[in-house]
Formats: C-alpha cells, sequence, structure tokens
DNA sequence: TCGGTAACTGTAAGTTTATACAGTTACCGA
DNA sequence: TCGGTAACTGTATAAACTTACAGTTACCGA
C-alpha cells in the first residue's frame, strides 16, 4: 500500500524525494553532506534534523553509526492484488499475492497496485485474462476511462460512462453486456482507474 | 543484453554476488570492512584487493573516496528500442529509447529488451500499437510462438507458423493479411520471442 | 503577545571507511 | 624449479561520515 506518510512539510517533501532519488541514479543513499550540497546547506545539521523528522514520521528508517544508514521503510515495487473477497477493501493485506520490481513512476500518473484481471470482458481494450492491471486508487472517474469498480461486492474492469445518475460500465467484447447502476438507488463503489498493464508469458 | 564479464575467478564471483546481494537486500552498497565479516577476512585489504580486481574486469565501477563508492555499471532495468532503421540489429544504441526499471526475471523466460509495437496487427493477441512488447532475442522459435521477425530490413510482430520450408506469420487482426516466407529463396531473421508485454498508459 | 515548531548556521568530536604499504601462503603454468 | 598471480594477514592513516551541542530566524496558532 502506498503509505502516504501524513503531514511531510514541503521540505520534507523535497528530502524525501531526494534521498529517493539519489538512491534510483547513484544506487546508494545520501550522505548528510549530500543532501546539505544538493540544497545549498551549510550546516550538517540542517540535514540529520530533516532525516530526524522524516524518521520519526515513518517515512525513512535511519541506521545509527553507518555511513548512509538511510532505508527506506516500504520495499520498492507495487503490490499485486489477486481475487478480492467480498466485503474487504481491494488493497486489504490478505489480497496481496506477491510484490513486483516495478517502478511506480513507470506508468503515469503513477500506479498505486497491480490488479489481476480475470475474464474476458475487456478484450478489444487489450486487457485479457491473467494481465496485471496497474491502477490509481480514485474515488471518482472521467466518462471513457477504464476503471475498477465494485458493485455489490464484485469487482470488476470496465469502461465508465456517465449519463446524469445513472452510471453505464462498459464492457470491451460483443459477448458482454454493459452494466448499469442507477446511483440514486444502488452504491458504486470506483476503486481506481487503469493506468498501465503488464502481461506476464506469452502463447508458447 | 546481459554482458558476462570474462574470467572472473570463483572468488570474485562470490565477492560480486555479495555486492549485489547486499545492494539488492541493504539498499546499498557494502563497505570494505562489510565485505570482510560476511567472508571472514581478518584484513580490509583482502576485500579491497577483491573490489580492485572487479573494478578492473569492469565488473563494478568504484568511486574513490567515496564510503560506500561500488556501483554495478550496468544500470538494472531493460533497455527500449523503437524504430528499427533497415540494416541495423535491432538492439544497436541508436535504436535503444530509454531504460525502464523494469527486472528483466518478471517475465519468464526472462526478457532482453522492450519493443515498441507499431500498429494494429496483433489486436486479437492483445497487443496494441504503443504498447512495449518484452523479447527474448532468439534465433529460432516453435509453432504458436508470437516471434519478432526481420524481413528485408522490416521489424514486424506475428505469430510463427511453419509448414516445410514455408514459413507464415501470422497477424492477430481480421483486416492483415499473413506474410509467407519460402525460406528456400528469401531470407527470414528471427530476432526473438515475445515472453511479455507493458502498455504505459490508458485511455483517458 | 507568547510559546512552539520548522528550518536553518556553526563548531566539534568521535566513528566509520577507504586505502596505502609490507608481508605470507598456495597453486599453476613454463 | 622458478616466477607470477590469487588470496589472503596485519598495521596505519587520512578522509568521509555521523552526531551532539549551542544558537538564530521566521512563521503560525492560541
Amino acid at each position: 500500500m502506498p503509505v502516504h506518510h501524513p503531514k511531510l512539510t514541503p521540505r520534507q517533501h523535497e528530502i524525501l524525494e531526494f534521498v529517493r532519488h539519489t538512491l534510483e541514479s547513484m544506487g546508494r543513499p545520501p550522505t548528510r553532506a549530500e543532501v546539505c550540497t544538493a540544497f545549498g546547506f551549510r550546516s550538517p545539521n540542517a540535514a540529520e534534523s530533516h532525516l530526524r523528522a522524516l524518521a520519526a514520521k515513518g517515512a525513512i528508517v535511519l541506521e545509527e553509526g553507518r555511513a548512509r544508514g538511510i532505508r527506506l521503510p516500504e520495499p520498492p515495487g507495487l503490490p499485486v492484488v489477486g481475487r478480492v473477497a467480498a466485503g474487504n477493501p481491494v488493497l486489504a493485506v490478505e489480497h496481496i499475492e506477491s510484490r513486483h520490481a516495478i517502478d511506480p513512476a513507470l506508468f503515469s500518473p503513477r500506479a498505486d497496485y497491480l490488479l489481476r484481471v480475470h475474464g474476458m470482458s475487456m478484450r478489444d481494450a487489450g486487457i485479457l485474462d491473467g494481465d496485471l492491471l496497474a491502477v490509481q486508487r480514485r474515488q471518482e472517474a472521467r466518462p471513457g476511462q477504464i476503471v475498477v469498480a465494485r458493485i455489490e461486492d464484485e469487482v470488476t474492469v470496465k469502461t465508465y460512462t456517465r449519463r446524469g445518475p445513472i452510471v453505464s460500465l462498459l464492457p470491451a467484447n460483443p459477448e458482454f453486456s454493459p452494466i448499469e447502476v442507477d446511483t440514486r438507488r444502488d452504491q458504486l463503489v470506483i476503486e481506481g482507474i487503469a493506468v498501465g498493464l503488464i502481461r506476464k508469458g506469452m502463447p508458447s
């Protein structure tokens, strides 16, 4: 789950981003001094106290006494969500099958998790059974977007359209029928929007 | 292309593996001292000279004067190949648009590069225009596999089938026609087989 | 107006790390 | 048998790095 740590100040966000960037481009965490030169600080303590603040809020983990002893608490990679049991949120721990070493920023907008697709209802959109759909969490969608929706404890992937209070979820396969939901009577929860796709394996 | 460095001694291989493992599990390179404790060395120079040897053979890059200044020369991630110019090998440097932070082992068999797909000829196989096809380099294919083939300086993605000396490259879209190649007369080069797919972005 | 907090400067240890130099042992090919 | 090389031990030191302490400035909510 992309734990968005609460109440990071803008500056702290910048520092965290710099740590992430250094990790990515250099392959190792920065030192206090490197933080200083990156931000123009003249005192290593400026970096130190920022890192302390980030550690206190759980955004990083500091290992004391070690050079470059900075770690990101959540392992990089996206969680893969399989079958979703009734009543539980999509990103509940029990749904997470595994994690994949994929940069969430590979997709734009960024992906929050990967959903394993069941069935062929979106075949003509190039989304096949077994594919991993990259999803960004969102409560709302715009018409034409492919959404992950929950209707009465069923999770489904469809194209979102809307006419007044009537929401239509369109399959991309003539063998399937659209789903119509009257939002005045029935509940429709948008879990997220599709931002990409990964297919592992091909016909052999 | 996974460059296998020549002539690493078994011990040097172990050291390199340890560096890789530390990078993976700790998120930062090891120090000389950490190499020592991992292998039971009593002298930091044992680690130092091993790292020097690895650097001399190009297996790692050492940055002098920096704590944990060890880097792996080939950045992790897969190269993205765009339009392929006539006459050049697919993986020529000038074709590489960028690199993506994707574990090559995400796909099995492993991917060697990502090929940007042009056109809709494989639409019904869920391969759309703009998709990134994960490809493993291979000279040969089995019937039914989706291949990257080159016919007279044209690179194309199709399903491979064969009847005696006649190879058919089948599109997955009724609007396109199969390509037939008589291998006794015309040259057909298999560049690789499809092992997966990545789609960045969705209709918004 | 008064804390409290974020965001810094400046200085100073005290460790951790990198790295040079001087050896030793064992194996391997000429 | 000789020399080269891999694989170490042992010692030492400078540089890199962490971390503590003592301040300053500016803003923000009570």
